[in-house]
DNA sequence: TGTACATCAGTGAACGCGCGTTCACTGATGTAC
DNA sequence: TGTACATCAGTGAACGCGCGTTCACTGATGTAC
């Protein structure tokens, strides 16, 4: 039945959220619309009178990822913090809620023209800002490809002493 | 039809090869069975007298990708020459016959722990090699964290400059 | 060495299942009078 | 303010498609005599 404006902005926020939680943490082709418009408490019929398309929803939902994980680096003014929660074991297991790139780094490549693009642009905007708040692009594109290789390797590493080592070794590098 | 012992053995190894290619270049979901044994010159149906099931063939074919993917590195004495080919434009590009890891990194976690496992025993292998050869492990994580995130990112940066520029900065920070 | 038979890798049709998408219908919302 | 009607988000059944897996059958291989 219809609902209310309010209500509406409140499911597509809803779908769009859940879809942001499932594409971390399964993937994007292990993620079905039912999974998502389930988890936002709707149908999945539902989704498209919000999306036109599976495709149309994880792309939005992957520039947000991209955007609300900028502004969380920008909101932590204390670089040292920002590296020690990023590389912290609780940000390895808890894929869900972490760096996208971590999560959907290699699928980005692989994914329609739509998702790419909106990680390419998402990636360049994260480069300009860190590379503003480190004071130069090469020391930006340094930190951050230590910090996503390391998260993504402690993640393929199974044994939390072996995740502890490289989680470790890249904080140590990047607090020197 | 029945065939001879040779050529069974070249079926599989064909099977196990085209899996890997195909593995690296489209993922783990995207790759159907059918997919593989079409390119090993078989039918579908073929490949269930050589493997299972597709997860035994991809954990076998993944298991095989980690050990010639250190013997690749092991093969090469000039430390600066392997990086600079690891960090080339080439690899970045050739996701299909390039680096298991930055191919699938983000895959392994989410997969069942035949494949988890792999990766996960193949990690800490190279790991240990690459200690050897660097003259300690801190060294070891950090260089190939640095290199797994910088090819991973400068796949998921479209423009071929910011590409460029992420894969130079590795390089220097590697090559210091 | 030659022959008869058992073996088994390969083929392709078929099955079951899940997924993305569509659609007729529902009923609360919001608007026009 | 009250009423009648149009709108449209949501529901759930249905459709088409692709995929992993199975299986009866084929025919070349390899073995036993």
């Amino acid at each position: 039945m219809k609902v209310s404006k309010e209500v509406v902005v409140q499911h597509r926020e809803h779908l769009l959220e859940a879809a942001g939680r499932l594409l971390r943490e399964h993937g994007l082709e292990k993620v079905g619309v039912a999974d998502v418009a389930a988890a936002a408490g709707l149908t999945h019929g539902a989704l498209y009178a919000h999306f036109p398309s599976k495709e149309a929803l994880c792309t939005e939902a992957i520039a947000r990822l991209l955007d609300s994980s900028a502004a969380a680096a920008a909101a932590q003014p204390d670089w040292q913090a920002y590296v020690e929660a990023y590389l912290s074991p609780r940000h390895v297991r808890q894929r869900a809620t972490g760096c996208p790139y971590t999560a959907l780094g290699t699928d980005a490549p692989r994914s329609a023209p739509p998702v790419r693009d909106t990680f390419s642009q998402g990636l360049e905007r994260a480069l300009d800002r860190l590379a503003k708040r480190l004071g130069g692009r090469n020391k930006a594109a340094v930190s951050m490809a230590l910090m996503v290789g390391a998260v993504v390797l402690a993640r393929a590493a199974g044994k939390p002493r072996l995740r502890a080592e490289i989680l470790e070794a890249a904080k140590q590098e990047l607090l020197r």
